[in-house]
RNA sequence: GUCCCCUUCGUCUAGCGGUCCAGGACAUCGGCCUCUCACGCCGAAAACAGGGGUUCGACUCCCCUAGGGGACGCCA
């Protein structure tokens, strides 16, 4: 049996975090397998669907490299086979005409709670002979549920879960205004998608209950189930926008990488060993339910942006040169055109190239790349953080205007002459190397903190770092 | 309120009855390297929620309590 999984969102809000990771395990499962993964889009509801959650769904799903096989499905557009399941069911006596508005529905569960039993559906029009429809009302249609017994989920990742039917009432297969609801969509979606896996949130637990009961009414095969534990903020609380509830979009602009995303996130309530580092492929290869945990996991920033600046790390120089450029350009948003603030020339970005291998240990993100990269396509007078202003008081300047000279005959502008000559100025003037290589940093970098200096003068080149340094010299 | 699920260092987790005075990773704190910041390396501190069983032996199995989470829509 070919293993079929799918991600099903509701198109009524941005790819977060906890739906990325549920297209993350569905993706994983079937690849694992040699299977295929489906997407469909759940937009049942009324209003509340837009083109541009689709849209930014898609876009996420791409971003971390989630591949679908086939077309995705659209739930709406399965409309007229929802409704003939329907009227199958009602033919059969699976299901019935429910007449009760939503304010007795209310009442109904104000008084059940009140009284301390279950606030489901009471069944009242299940039996109820259909002369006693009051006039006017165009009735839902309910799903005849067993009463009886117990429904049990064998679930893939907690294991036997029952729930007694009694805890499971009727529930609505067809709105009045004869539209299916979700629970109906599912059912016939998934079955007729051949869904063979559903792998999401414990939030859909019960709805695993309910689904399996329709599956049966309908004389069909239920999928298996894994309910995988949910993501909570860093205060143990459900996850918001305050603690990472993002779009993924919005990671992608905050700089993190795909596959550093993708490592996070299979991390978080799946395991293998003491590994941390799996590639996609290792992945796909190791990938398995039984190693999903039970438990709901936070979200960790900390652990994020460490696992990012690990694959920064192990990123290709030009790669990275290419995914910080547009940062370091600018972009200027003039109606639907993006336009580069600064043009940069190969020459500087070749600067950034050749410091990336240094640049790149710096950073846990790409925007922090790009900005501590920035001082390598400036142009003079660059810019001064307070902190470098400060390394370029007192003896400094005169300190650089000195060094100009030994540095103005060096035959080989390299690393090691450089470093050679640096050393030899501060020796010759009886100073520790900090107390030139400081002021030397600052104006060079315009900042306190860079990658080591001697590389940084020779891929800034002789001309610059002369004019650098001359800046820097007089503003004594 | 009813039902369901979960519970190992601050966080993510390893552990599937003895190999555990509990291992790894992130974060934290020391140290080394050092021109700064990083990277890297070395080291430290840090957990089996509590109580009962079962067993020769429980982090591992069962029960209870506590805590946390989820579901209870003519939303998905």
């Amino acid at each position: 049996m070919t293993v079929v999984t799918r991600f099903a969102p509701s198109p009524t809000g941005m790819l977060h975090i906890g739906g990325a990771r549920t297209a993350l395990f569905n993706w994983l499962f079937s690849r694992h397998h040699g299977g295929e993964f489906l997407l469909r889009v759940e937009d049942t509801d009324r209003e509340r669907s837009t083109p541009e959650a689709v849209d930014a769904i898609f876009e996420g799903l791409d971003w971390l490299g989630l591949e679908r096989d086939r077309e995705p499905v659209y739930q709406s557009h399965n409309l007229a086979r929802h409704q003939e399941l329907v009227r199958q069911l009602l033919a059969e006596g699976k299901a019935y005409h429910c007449y009760t508005t939503p304010d007795e529905l209310a009442e109904m569960r104000d008084q059940a709670r009140a009284e301390g039993r279950p606030t489901g559906y009471d069944g009242r029009w299940r039996d109820r002979d259909p002369s006693d429809a009051p006039p006017g009302v165009t009735p839902a249609i309910r799903f005849k549920a067993p009463i009886e017994g117990q429904t049990i989920i064998d679930d893939q990742v907690l294991g036997e879960v029952r729930f007694d039917s009694a805890q499971l009432d009727d529930m609505i297969l067809l709105r009045s205004d004869g539209t299916p609801t979700y629970m109906l969509a599912v059912v016939a979606d998934d079955h007729d998608m051949g869904i063979t896996h559903v792998i999401r949130g414990v939030d859909h637990l019960t709805n695993a209950a309910r689904q399996i009961q329709l599956f049966r009414a309908l004389d069909w095969e239920a999928p298996e189930f894994a309910h995988i534990p949910l993501i909570h903020g860093s205060d143990g609380a459900k996850l918001s926008k305050r603690h990472g509830a993002l779009a993924v979009g919005a990671y992608r602009e905050q700089g993190f990488l795909p596959a550093a995303m993708r490592n996070f996130l299979v991390r978080l309530g799946w395991s293998h060993g003491d590994e941390e580092v799996f590639s996609k492929g290792q992945m796909i290869d190791l990938f398995g339910l039984g190693a999903v945990g039970k438990s709901p996991a936070r979200f960790d920033m900390d652990k994020l942006l460490n696992v990012n600046g690990h694959y920064i790390r192990q990123s290709d120089d030009k790669n990275l040169v290419i995914a910080i450029t547009p940062l370091l350009q600018g972009l200027e948003v003039l109606g639907f055109l993006k336009i580069p603030i600064i043009r940069i020339e190969s020459a500087k970005l070749a600067r950034v190239e050749g410091l990336m291998p240094e640049l790149k240990k710096r950073a846990r993100t790409l925007v922090e790349l790009a900005e501590n990269a920035r001082f390598l396509v400036t142009t003079r007078p660059i810019e001064m953080i307070p902190k470098a202003a400060k390394l370029l008081k007192g003896d400094a300047p005169g300190l650089l205007q000195e060094l100009l000279n030994p540095l103005k005959s060096l035959e080989n502008w390299s690393t090691e002459a450089l470093e050679a000559c640096v050393k030899q100025f501060a020796e010759a003037n009886d100073l520790k190397l900090g107390t030139i290589a400081q002021p030397l940093r600052a104006a060079l970098t315009g900042s306190n903190a860079s990658p080591g200096i001697f590389d940084v003068l020779a891929v800034l080149g002789r001309e610059e770092s002369l004019g650098r340094i001359a800046d820097a010299a007089s503003t004594a």
